[in-house]
DNA sequence: ACCTCGTGAGAAAGCGGTTTCTCCGTTAGT
DNA sequence: ACTAACGGAGAAACCGCTTTCTCACGAGGT
């Protein structure tokens, strides 16, 4: 009488039950059609040997892991942990799990940290909003099924979700240049970002739509430092209104703007981008542009799903940010 | 000629090298001790097949996957995140990845989540503060090798490593009576959070040590919303400090308590916990704990790490929050 | 010249399932 | 009564890689 050392294995259930290996992956399947009653011998036998099939075996056998994987820029980053947050959430309801990674920021890394996870499961869903447009060119068809998220890209045959950050600019633009404003600062955020640079076309558009304006644009970042750091910059820029790159910046900025001591709004007006849960709760709460990023995780998910049914999904869906004013913008007029 | 279909086996190159696949295996995994020119023939014909081991095979053979499983209750949780960001980036230095799964707060479903992932990686770092102790119990030893976090138990053979919360308030309740304050609200997380019954305890303790003060307990919860609609309880309270079971109900609650014309920290100070990243930006700034999730996720993965090893890592390593003096609390004396 | 030992590399047996293919026994049809 | 068809279940191949075991060959010792 040997000892079993791990877990029982379906050879072990099928001696226990008296039936073939086959027979006993039928029935856990529910791809038996025989006797009941031997179907209900393989499950008592089971449920004695607490008998789980074993995971990797049935993957390697059936060519599929039931999970996907996730590749942002940085874990650390809200946006992307909604974005994360949504998807596994929906794929979860599917049983599908979700293998996460980071480049730390470095965009070079990503095709290969895309492909080392592409590996290890199904699908990929890729947030590279940073990556070379040829890496990307090169790396999507060996990633096949993929999902892009953040990054338009026509080029590319993997359907893609993002935000039209240029809708969203240009609409806070627009109610500010209602409002009253005619001179604006853009506190912009990295250079390489293509979310970045969506807005920075936007608003040249909107300034050459509406040449009694003028656009300062202030290089910036992504944290509330970057903010802080632009205040000194916005205060000399003679303007009546700063749109931030992002809530952060934002409230980095406003803060830097009250040690200058220049109020919000009374004196500028001050804009973010993205509705973080506390732009709501700050004081002044912040007008800002509202960013489905759950969403974008959730509709990824939508898209991957009808790709792991070998359909063919809708290729770029653009999903619209929401204007949300608050108390740190001032109307004029 | 047969044209191949999917990616390149360890067989084929096998055949392109005139070597069989042991002698393949062998040079990918850097065993090999012949003939240096074999093992360039076969780094070559590698090469030219553009070979790539494949992940699910070798881990089967292997009986290692190189991922972790981490059960968290909510991913939505900027708590959890953070402590997915300092786990994800600890354990992709070391090669590994992690596979991320959440119970939609539903504790019961805990134990099922965590032994359905673990089934599909290495080990299991489990988040699980309102699981039912005896579920607990049973659980931790099918999960081996385990990382607890935020869930302190000695019963349990597990690595652990957790927040002091008691410690954290009472630094927190410490502080503010030097400053005066003798009648206090404690804002009070769900119930059957072990992180809330940590809070309380040590309050309770706190109370008895006290006994010129009173401790009010308002059943509050975990969001901006909870705070809020505390607001009027706090109000009539009569006490001059709020504390608040984490910044989120903080927040809500100097809002809420502004709605009824209450100002902080003039008519009433405030305190929160968790210190997330708007708290020093807020206005008044936040009075708060400063709690380590990040390293929570690091530290998770030095236990893991030495677990992996199958060495004996400490067992219970508790982290203490640092208390941040800001705006929203005053001085009495 | 013969035997032993060391070395390089292949054959084959797993890892733990799934699935095709095959076989055997029973039932129905004429 | 004989055969065709069918249904139930097992044998074996396979998924792709790792690793032990085995073997052939050449060198060195006596």
């Amino acid at each position: 009488m040997t000892t079993r050392s791990g877990p029982a294995t379906i050879a072990e259930v099928a001696a226990h039950a008296g039936v073939s290996p086959a027979t006993v992956s039928r029935v856990m399947n529910g791809r038996f059609v025989g006797e009941p009653s031997v179907a209900e011998r393989v499950r008592a036998s089971a449920r004695a040997l607490d008998y789980h099939p074993n995971h990797l075996a049935r993957s390697l056998a059936l060519g599929r892991t039931g999970a996907v994987g996730l590749v942002v820029p940085d874990l650390a980053n809200p946006a992307f942990q909604e974005v994360l947050s949504g998807l596994a959430k929906s794929a979860a309801e599917d049983g599908y799990r979700i293998l996460v990674t980071d480049s730390a920021e470095h965009p070079e890394d990503e095709p290969e940290l895309a492909t080392e996870i592409r590996r290890r499961c199904d699908a990929v869903v890729l947030c590279a909003p940073r990556m070379r447009h040829d890496d990307l060119v090169t790396l999507a068809p060996t990633l096949d099924p993929l999902v892009l998220v953040n990054r338009p890209d026509v080029t590319v045959a993997a359907p893609s979700l993002s935000i039209d950050y240029g809708a969203g600019i240009a609409e806070l633009a627009r109610y500010m240049y209602e409002s009253g404003h005619r001179r604006f600062a853009f506190l912009a955020g990295p250079e390489m970002s293509v979310s970045n640079a969506l807005r920075l076309a936007s608003l040249d558009r909107f300034a050459s739509d509406h040449p009694d304006t003028t656009m300062v644009r202030i290089p910036s970042g992504v944290g509330i430092e970057n903010g802080l750091a632009a205040a000194d910059a916005v205060a000399r820029a003679d303007v009546t209104a700063a749109l931030a790159y992002n809530d952060l910046v934002a409230v980095g900025l406003i803060n830097g703007l009250a040690e200058h001591g220049i109020r919000v709004p009374e004196d500028i007006s001050v804009a973010g981008f993205d509705d973080i849960p506390y732009a709501r709760y700050m004081s002044p709460p912040l007008t800002t542009v509202a960013v489905p990023h759950t969403d974008l995780g959730v509709e990824a998910w939508d898209r991957m799903q009808t790709l792991l049914n070998s359909r063919r999904p809708a290729g770029q869906v653009v999903l619209t940010p929401r204007l949300e004013v608050r108390g740190s913008t001032d109307r004029l007029i």
